[in-house]
DNA sequence: CCGCAAAATGTAAACGTTTACATTCGAGGG
DNA sequence: CCCTCGAATGTAAACGTTTACATTTTGCGG
């Protein structure tokens, strides 16, 4: 009855030290193991024993220690995710879908983000290495060669918006959404229609941008090429790429900016040149952020459920850790919906099919508005 | 020379079992005592051996088990963050602030989001026990008596934006800033000013509410009570607010809004009815999120160092759990700068204070601006 | 009442570190 | 050549779980 232990506490008595396993089993009159059974509740204990193991943790408020549980059966019921940066809207909003998935599953999220480096992503995953059970890494800016590297080593990994083909990866349908979105805005009449690129390294801009070139030479449009701008997702690239369209020598009816971010600069551009919008010229994005709906005008955009996003990669990799045996890997890609609002309309030049369109868009409203997979 | 480790190591060859800090020892020929002492830098070892055993952790890849070690020393070197919502471009820089501040200390963040629900923080606060060192709280819409419980057991706590005067704590100088930009508003010629509320419960929207109420009576101005407008901190509340105010009777010369995101959906507001803004009404918030300078025209907010809020976060966490007896609480409060951008003018019935005020606004924008602590 | 499964519980060996304490080693003073 | 004293290193006991295996209890047909 007497275990090593119980001498040991008994000399220490004055310390403050933290409740056990040991003490609650004392306390019940059993067993450490039937504690432990008790309350992992896989195995057999008699509903009596049960209740008395119950009512002893309740009274001594007993904690379980989760270093040395971990340490125990090898898991740390954690998983980590990497971002290029812990910052806003669209990072946060898949921190939240992890944390929503991931809680509902008894397991917890350790953050870093990266600055988009290379390097130091690396050492964040070094860092991470042990301290949980997977990885859900989120670089669409970087070449892949790290990515495959930390694969290699021993952990689980889900990409995220990275255009990987040997890994786990979850991606945006951002070609198909680009491709919708175009079909949109000529649909309201528009040929001319200006591009705001995103970052080059960026696997997300780059189908984004083939998205609306595919869209663009399908429409037989004129000089292609004088009708792309270059941008980095940020509002003030946009604001900038505005500028330069309102200034270029034939205007374009439309502009379909590769992130709502970038649409906002875009927008608030024209605000100053005096652009009206969308009687004037017309403009697009892409993500549907928050605020996207606020802007004046209202913006039209094509939505990407982002916390889904969150949600689907803790899914596939606790897949991936459950049967943690090397298995083919998935691909998933997750659907875009195009929301219309009050910034495109039929171009000025055509005034006669202003209205054909508007009841276009006012059907579009509710039935369509699916994205297609790529 | 061979441990019971070694025995077991042999038998079980074939499995593929992780490195360890004695097949380190084996390797470079010494005990894992002088091993642990090496990697861990602490103590006297030799040139020589140190250069070993170096060399085998390098060749073996080795990486030590930190749940094995957090059992051993008691500590996990991560601590928690707790947010009402893992959302929006306000918690996602508090997160970043954290995240770079830990990182530098080699500390790692866990996170999680509460639904602003008292229950469910306190459940993700017990998931947290023994995971972490330490929390970062931030709880400004629940009442304190779940974040006095919390405390009292064991963990060391920094609450954040959350009115508490018993444990330590960082606060953002809500009232001052309020007063500030009252006196901005002043300064411009306003004395109707309309303001639109936060949330009643956030600790955040009742100073700034105060830092209002006191600059109005100040300012001996009419009725107050009918210049005050619900809110919740959404656009979309603001949005409704905003309406309201377009339609009241005898209209403000000037709103100020609890926050950003509610200032932009005044803004839309006053856009759908075409009211101009600054021309026939001023609109001013508090926060400066990043698309404030980003929404037609540019918003006159309060600017929050939110990141900075993180870091300091961390630091007084850090100081807590390093000198882990307790301590007398500390409570730090961070400035507001004003920021004065286009959404805000001299008043339109005092056209020759016109140009006067805007002088003055001028010489603010790169002289003025330090909130005032409180 | 015996014998015997099956069910319930107990015992003790892992898990991989850190670290108090013990031991060994070398050098210098006598 | 012996002692002494640091410095360098080794040994083994924690840290608090889980769980394979051993042991006891229980229920029940004979």
């Amino acid at each position: 009855m007497t275990s090593r232990r119980d001498v040991r506490r008994t000399r220490r008595r004055n310390t403050a030290t933290a409740i056990t396993i040991h003490d609650v089993a004392a306390r019940a009159g059993v067993s450490v193991a039937t504690v432990s059974r008790v309350l992992n509740g896989k195995q057999l204990v008699r509903e009596e024993t049960s209740r008395q193991v119950r009512a002893a943790a309740e009274i001594l408020r007993y904690v379980p220690n989760v270093a040395a549980r971990s340490l125990s059966i090898r898991r740390s019921q954690t998983i980590g995710i990497v971002l290029p940066e812990v910052h806003g809207e669209f990072f946060s909003e898949v921190i939240r879908g992890l944390d929503l998935a991931a809680r509902a599953q008894g397991y917890h999220i350790l953050v870093s983000g990266s600055h988009s480096d290379p390097a130091e992503m690396l050492e964040v995953v070094d860092a991470m290495r042990g301290r949980v059970d997977g990885l859900v890494v989120m670089a669409p800016d970087v070449t892949l060669a790290p990515l495959e590297e930390l694969r290699t080593r021993d952990m689980p990994v889900v990409l995220l918006n990275s255009s990987s083909s040997s890994a786990d990866a979850i991606t945006i349908d951002n070609y198909g959404g680009a491709r919708a979105m175009m079909r949109h805005l000529h649909g309201l009449g528009h040929t001319r229609i200006a591009f705001v690129r995103g970052p080059q390294q960026n696997a997300d801009a780059r189908e984004r941008l083939r998205g609306y070139r595919h869209a663009m030479r399908g429409m037989a449009a004129s000089s292609l090429r004088a009708l792309e701008c270059g941008g980095d997702f940020t509002e003030e690239s946009g604001f900038i790429a505005g500028g330069k369209l309102a200034a270029a020598s034939s205007r374009p009816t439309a502009v379909f900016a590769a992130n709502d971010s970038m649409a906002v600069g875009v927008l608030a551009a024209f605000a100053a040149e005096g652009i009206k919008v969308p009687e004037a010229v017309s403009v697009a994005g892409f993500d549907d952020i928050p605020i996207a709906r606020y802007v004046a005008p209202p913006l039209t955009t094509m939505r990407v459920d982002i916390a889904e996003l969150g949600r689907r990669a803790f899914a596939m990799l606790l897949d991936a850790i459950l049967r943690s045996a090397s298995h083919p890997s998935v691909q998933e890609n997750v659907a875009t919906t195009l929301v219309v609002r009050g910034s495109c309309a039929a171009p000025a030049s055509l005034p006669n099919v202003n209205t054909q369109p508007h009841r276009a868009l006012r059907g579009r409203k509710s039935g369509l508005g699916k994205g297609e997979g790529s």
